[in-house]
DNA sequence: AGCGTTCGTGTATGAATGACACCAAGCCCT
DNA sequence: AGGGCTTGGTGTCATTCATACACGAACGCT
């Protein structure tokens, strides 16, 4: 966590991501800002390295990870910086560490730049995934309304969506079920509960 | 080059392809089947590494290089390996050392498990990359016909286009700038020259 | 009972994609 | 010189896909 400690010549670093409102990544607090980071130890897988740096700075397990890109260490720091993105539903995440907070991803210019780089690339590659992969429903709960899954959309694309074509080409590309429950929300009617057929842990994929 | 000599905890492995009749990548004889790679050095960067392991094994130089994925070593190699793949036109590669040659990707079984995973993320990747991104050049010589750039998109997709609707796709989709000069080749007509614009020199992007 | 709010559905139009056939230009051979 | 062979180069039509758009349903609240 800070350049001058030394370190081993390999690192994970996660930018975790959440909707609350918008979308935001995890940032450690401090005077230079930063996302989770640890050094790979003897023995120990880079997915799991990548899982440790956000437990140990923040206490969250049991999120959806997924390898982002390589980058040349900095002088001082670790050798090379394998970064992996995390996505996961606000409401599952417990932070059981202090010195933590949630970030506007458009405010990544005040992390380090190595971090912001990675924030920033993590964006692109979330955005870029929303496309062709159902990879939205990781910020939602197990089931999930189809208003909810919009707003995901609409969030991380930053665009309005017309609510009758999202949900025919949700249909069409996803494998959803649906379930007899609703959610009850609010002094209006119901919202249908979906699950998606196969939806794996949110293990790396 | 084996299992048994010490390294360096970090490495790059290379995947180079290339189009001879077929698509076919640069394997290193011996008995266990290997792409090329090297550790990384002091003061080196991961892209400098990897075409360092292109110049070692090869003598080749001047491709285009991508990154592909970082996998965690296997026991007794390196602790991290950072894989690449490369694209070059066949016939501008110079092979300047002896013990490499080209094998049929479809046939990569005959690697170590590692490489052999490298080559097939690698080629799942150029197949998809295809689809949205102008990199089927990297395997031609500056000015190219629509013809061989079909022929390309024909070898990897493994399945034959039609003519007239792969070049409105082409056209639409990439900013070509057609020359005066023509390709004569064979007792028929000759083919139009064309080049991209902004074709940049075979760096990483 | 009426109001406010979100949920949920179909159609009509324009855009993009996929299928399809012929003449042109060159070389070779007779 | 003419005919044959081979690859280069072009347009249209049918289908599919994407976009724009409006209204009744179900609930809670007052």
């Amino acid at each position: 966590m800070n350049d001058t400690k030394p370190s081993g010549p390999i690192a994970a670093a996660v930018a975790l991501f959440t909707i609350r409102e918008r979308l935001e990544f995890l940032r450690l607090e401090g005077e230079h800002g930063r996302i989770p980071s640890v050094p790979l130890e003897e023995g120990e897988t880079l997915e799991a390295c990548a899982r440790r740096a956000l437990w140990e700075a923040a206490g969250i397990e049991d999120v959806f990870l997924e390898q982002l890109y390589t980058f040349d260490g900095r002088l001082g720091g670790p050798r090379v910086v394998v970064a992996y993105y995390a996505l996961a539903p606000h409401d599952r995440l417990r932070i059981r560490r202090s010195g933590v907070g949630w970030m506007d991803p458009t405010r990544a210019s005040t992390l380090v730049e190595e971090h912001r780089t990675i924030v920033e690339r993590a964006c692109e590659r979330l955005a870029g995934k929303l496309e062709y992969a159902p990879i939205a429903y990781q910020f939602l709960a197990d089931r999930f309304t189809l208003g909810e899954l919009q707003s995901v959309y609409e969030i991380i694309g930053r665009q309005t969506l017309d609510k009758r074509n999202f949900r025919r080409r949700i249909r069409a590309s996803w494998d959803l079920v649906e379930t007899h429950d609703a959610r009850r929300e609010g002094p209006h009617r119901p919202a249908r509960l979906y699950r998606l057929r196969d939806a794996r842990p949110p293990l790396e994929g």
